[in-house]
DNA sequence: CCCTATGTTCCCAA
DNA sequence: CTTGGGAACATAGG
């Protein structure tokens, strides 16, 4: 579910809460997550991002290390009510409580020592200048969709996003990597900014089940323009909008904006 | 029952 | 060795 917006959103808003507060309790639910060393009585010193993972550093250098994957969230509550559906883990302050919700049990948590360092690539929004991407592609021949949404080159972009950030750089998803013009880079890397800069604003899309820190849905589904759009029109030219499958993911664009070669 | 789902990793075949 | 595709993980919803 989460991709770099959401993840964002949740970072920011994270900090406004936590940060400086002593964890009181923390009590994993769902024994699939493993077990956690101790970090009852340690205070939350700062809140970090890398790509679409969730970094809660403690005082004492470790820090708690959150994917959410494909269903997971966290949910910021000031009252000790029961326990929301699909809670698996509860951490707990003297002034609320952290809840990370996933249905489908696929997120992770891990406490790290020091500083963490995560193998992945450059981040869009941390490091704006997106020129190396063009570099790295010179070596290899996927999609552009697949490239946008490898971990390792670019930190942070899924599914939606990549198919948005297309759309609107009005590039095919299938088309190669080492056949794009320098100007059509500039494009990507533009469209990759405003984009991600944009869904931000709104925090996040809510397209299903994502809500941010306090229950609240994103605002960025009311701007999509082509994912979950299949058979509608394009807004740019009334086309109708795609849908056909990369990598086994649901891919979404305008066959006519997006026309290039190369592509299917 | 079928298919789909905002992610990642592993296995296997080419 | 590399690349690409599919399955797996687990659950809900249409």
């Amino acid at each position: 579910m989460p991709e770099l917006p959401e993840i964002e959103t949740l970072c920011r808003q994270l900090r406004q809460v936590i940060v400086g507060a002593e964890i009181t309790a923390a009590c994993i639910i769902d024994a699939k997550l493993g077990t956690l060393t101790d970090i009852a009585g340690e205070t939350v010193s700062g809140i970090r991002r890398y790509g679409k993972t969730l970094a809660i550093e403690l005082a004492g250098n470790r820090s708690l290390v959150l994917h959410f994957r494909m269903t997971g969230r966290l949910l910021w509550q000031h009252t000790g009510n029961g326990l929301v559906p699909h809670t698996r883990l509860v951490v707990s302050f003297p002034h609320g409580r952290l809840s990370l919700i996933d249905p489908r049990r696929f997120a992770t948590v891990t406490v790290h020592k020091k500083r963490t360092s995560i193998p992945l690539g450059r981040d869009p929004l941390d490091d704006g200048d997106l020129s190396c991407l063009e570099e790295m592609a010179q070596h290899c021949t996927p999609p552009i969709k697949t490239f946008l949404m490898d971990q390792h080159r670019i930190a942070g972009i899924g599914n939606i996003y990549a198919c948005e950030i297309l759309h609107q750089a009005r590039i095919h998803p299938w088309r190669g990597v080492n056949t794009l013009s320098p100007d059509e880079w500039k494009g990507i890397a533009e469209a990759t900014r405003q984009t991600l800069t944009r869904a931000v604003a709104c925090r996040g899309t809510s397209v299903s089940d994502w809500r941010d820190l306090f229950g609240k849905q994103g605002e960025y589904q009311g701007h999509l323009r082509v994912y979950a759009r299949e058979g509608a029109g394009c807004y740019r030219c009334g086309e109708e909008i795609i849908r056909k499958k990369l990598n086994g993911r649901g891919t979404y664009y305008c066959p006519t904006c997006q026309r290039s070669e190369g592509g299917q």
